[in-house]
RNA sequence: GGCCCGUUCGUCUAGGGGUUAGGACACGUCCCUUUCACGGAUGAAACACGGGUUCGAUUCCCGUACGGGCUACCA
């Protein structure tokens, strides 16, 4: 019988959690809700001396604002398998009970080196132009540990406290071949694997294990994670086989990597011209703020939509997809191999496409403390208006201001380029007639606008619209004309006029 | 450097032994529009290279190049 499908996201609290991660656990959520199967957010601070304060909360709003919500797991509600962060199940010993075992049945090996002896290797190896220095089958015999100390030094050692960490005993020459639901076949040889710490000297134990011993625990059924781990797969594989657990052993996905539009890499939170975290991210250690998509004037289904077609496709031309619709059509069997750039420019338009989906007074209500801000307030119906007329011309609802600002503001100048070309000897005249009708107008609506506007060129010949508009407010662009001068009321609009005559 | 993974328009990608190699973003042109957009149409734009296998390869195999990842008591 198939296991039951759970899944799970598993961070390490060590900074804002960028898109490359939201893209990793919106794969894992969409998985796991195809197949009707549990998403779990553990958190995985084994170091302590990366712990960033305030990660783990950040990790769980970005998560909710994304709306790919675990079902189980730190923040979201404890589950059968409660705690979900590892420095509390380190409490509980299970990670050093795993380690025991491996002990045990001589997988695994107690190594008392220092980091200045560990150094002193690695230069050693090096200047004997050895290429790749590891803790291995070989080199593990120049050193201090429970495979090389006589016994009675060893029982010496662990009783006087001295430090130790526990290592993988990694065999000297063995194919380690696995199968990764999104690679096929991976083959590698133990040669390149090195003896991995499993438990380091603080007690706390490293991804390595600690990973290994929660997906067994929780009765995770596939790990998904981003590509950067497939090289440390085999050595994952080692433990499952060393602890008799490879047929629990979870499926393996490893996933391209979003890497940066321009340059080479992965993205890169200092270098990025764009957003990379999902929410505004406040580094305690640093001084200055990331932007996030959020507070950049994203939609979450914007940012979700354009994430899930990054390494993924549903195979058909469409590309605007709900979470809920992802969720029926996901499957690994479409994810690339290859990593894939982002590119911002189509983020935009994805936004765009979710901004002209929200109801004005939605839009109304975003924009109201951005033009108060700016100066202005109008009532509910006004900017629900003024958004209906401006929201065709913008993908973010702060835009709304640069393209709607001269309906506020009346113009200081008047595009040169339009007066140049369209202003001669006869304009006067005819925006005089212009603005005569204009003053006859009773109820100020577009249609009665437009009648009038027609009278007047019944009388003085064709009125030139762009000049008009130029005329009002200044620039060459803008909403609909008529609409606009409906929304900007008969008293403004003649007000204007007369101002532009004047100085003309 | 070594190991692992990858490579279709600038970018995201579809496709797959015989196709005019399809779509989307961005870009150009045109249409619609008495203004501005939306929209519609259209154009330019790709199978990294070299060997095989084959009647035929962009598709399969092998090399090369290029790109990426990893190479910690970090995840």
């Amino acid at each position: 019988m198939e296991k039951r499908v759970r899944v799970r996201f598993a961070p390490s609290p060590t900074g804002g959690l960028h898109m490359g991660g939201v893209r990793t656990a919106l794969f894992n959520y969409l998985f796991a809700k195809k197949h009707g199967g549990d998403f779990i957010l553990r958190i995985e601070d084994t170091d302590q001396t990366r712990f960033v304060e305030g990660a783990e909360e950040y990790i769980i709003k970005a998560l909710k604002w994304c709306g790919i919500e675990p079902n189980e797991g730190v923040g979201f509600g404890d589950g059968p398998h409660a705690p979900y962060r590892q420095s509390e199940r380190k409490e509980l010993g299970i990670y050093k009970t795993y380690a025991d075992k491996l002990i045990a049945s001589g997988h695994a090996y107690y190594a008392f080196d220092t980091s200045e002896e560990l150094d002193e290797m690695r230069r050693r190896l090096e200047a004997a132009k050895v290429v790749a220095p590891q803790y291995n089958a070989v080199t593990r015999q120049n050193m201090r540990n429970s495979l090389t100390l006589p016994e009675d030094e060893v029982k010496n050692l662990m009783e006087g406290g001295a430090k130790y960490v526990i290592r993988l005993n990694v065999p000297r020459n063995e194919e380690i071949r696995f199968n990764d639901i999104i690679r096929g076949w991976v083959t590698v040889n133990s040669a390149q694997v090195d003896d991995k710490v499993l438990l380091k000297s603080d007690g706390m134990p490293t991804y390595h294990l600690a990973h290994i011993v929660d997906d067994i625990e929780m009765e995770i059924s596939h790990a998904v994670r981003g590509e950067e781990w497939l090289p440390s797969a085999p050595a994952h594989i080692l433990i499952y086989r060393y602890l008799g657990l490879e047929d629990q052993m979870p499926k393996l996905a490893h996933l391209p990597l979003i890497l940066n539009p321009d340059g080479n890499g992965k993205i890169s939170k200092r270098e990025a011209r764009f957003p990379v975290f999902p929410l505004s991210w406040q580094d305690p250690r640093e001084a200055t703020p990331y932007i996030g998509y959020k507070e950049s004037g994203y939609y979450p289904e914007a940012f979700v939509n354009i994430l899930a077609l990054l390494g993924w496709n549903p195979g058909t031309n469409e590309e605007f997809f709900t979470v809920d619709q992802l969720a029926h059509i996901f499957e690994f069997e479409r994810v690339h191999k290859s990593g894939a750039k982002f590119d911002p420019e189509k983020a935009k338009w994805f936004n765009q496409h979710y901004l002209r989906l929200k109801p004005d007074a939605e839009l109304a209500e975003a924009f109201k403390p951005i033009l108060k801000e700016k100066g202005f307030e109008r009532d509910q119906e006004f900017m629900i208006q003024f958004c209906k007329l401006v929201k065709e011309k913008v993908q973010f609802v702060q835009e709304f201001w640069d393209h709607g600002k001269y309906i506020f503001i009346a113009p200081q100048a008047y595009d040169e380029k339009v007066m140049a070309k369209k202003w001669n000897d006869k304009s006067r005249d005819i925006f005089d007639a212009v603005v005569a009708q204009f003053e006859a107008v009773k109820d100020w609506q577009v249609e009665e606008i437009t009648t009038h506007f027609h009278n007047a060129e019944a009388q003085v010949g064709k009125v030139d619209m762009q000049l008009l508009r130029v005329l009002i407010t200044g620039v060459a662009g803008g909403p609909q004309l008529f609409d606009m001068l409906a929304l900007m009321g008969k008293e403004e609009v003649l007000k204007r006029l007369g101002t532009a005559l004047n100085k003309l």
